[in-house]
DNA sequence: CTAAAACCTCACGTCAACGTCAGATGCAAG
DNA sequence: CTTGCATCTGACGTTGACGTGAGGTTTTAG
């Protein structure tokens, strides 16, 4: 596959593909032109970088992640790592559930006024 | 009270409250020298400006939330605008729980290396 | 064979929420 | 009075994950 198929695949930009590749999270072969060349393994490869770029880890963290999760093994010291991130992701779960309860009290005012307004400020 | 009392009670930096000034999230008073001078009420605020922050909210949607937050009433077209950061934050903590589960899967199979190794790519 | 896509490599631009430094001023204590 | 910390106003720096444009090459469709 070339990048093009890939990126609309895995619904990301090309550019998006490069700097994967930049960052050592990809290493694609490359063809007679020295066009990059994926194997179709490529596609669920980056849907995953996306979705621990989603939960907030740095381009570094998801580079010494992903080679464990191929081989089931962790490097020395990276099983600490790992459960720093997750602790890192659930207080940002929490964070966001108690943001949104913030909103769905302002919504829920906003739909019927209150009887008792806050003056703050 | 100063800028550095409420930055130490609200858990911020001196220079995120200049910052929030600077964006319409706070309007301090200026006391004789020209030093800002914060109502006991600024602590809160502070703490729901940082709430909506980690909501992933861009400082515009605070700055139009925050007078609804104090009136309990919504600018007109507000309403649709409050409902859409909501499903944005209700997509966010579906992508992290789902990126964690993904860590987890990891950190289970570092703990006892699986039977079956993955060799995507 | 040729025109249009698609691809390549630099390399600078972006955006948000501050950090940080410089140089000047204000304020409370001894 | 002066020492010293808090605060002031600019204004440039930072970080991460790309966006975007320039200028050139490769691949593909007709």
């Amino acid at each position: 596959m070339r990048i093009g198929e890939v990126a609309e695949k895995a619904g990301v930009s090309v550019r998006a593909l490069r700097y994967y590749e930049e960052q050592d999270l990809l290493q694609p072969d490359r063809g007679a032109g020295g066009q990059r060349q994926y194997p179709d393994t490529a596609v669920a490869r980056v849907r995953l970088i996306q979705q621990l770029f989603a939960a907030g880890l740095p381009s570094r963290s998801v580079r010494e992640v992903l080679p464990c999760v191929d081989s089931g093994k962790a490097a020395p010291g990276l099983l600490d790592h790992l459960e720093t991130e997750r602790a890192r992701i659930s207080r940002r779960i929490i964070d966001l559930l108690a943001a949104r309860d913030r909103l769905d009290v302002v919504i829920a005012n906003t739909r019927n006024p209150p009887p008792h307004c806050d003056h703050t400020q």
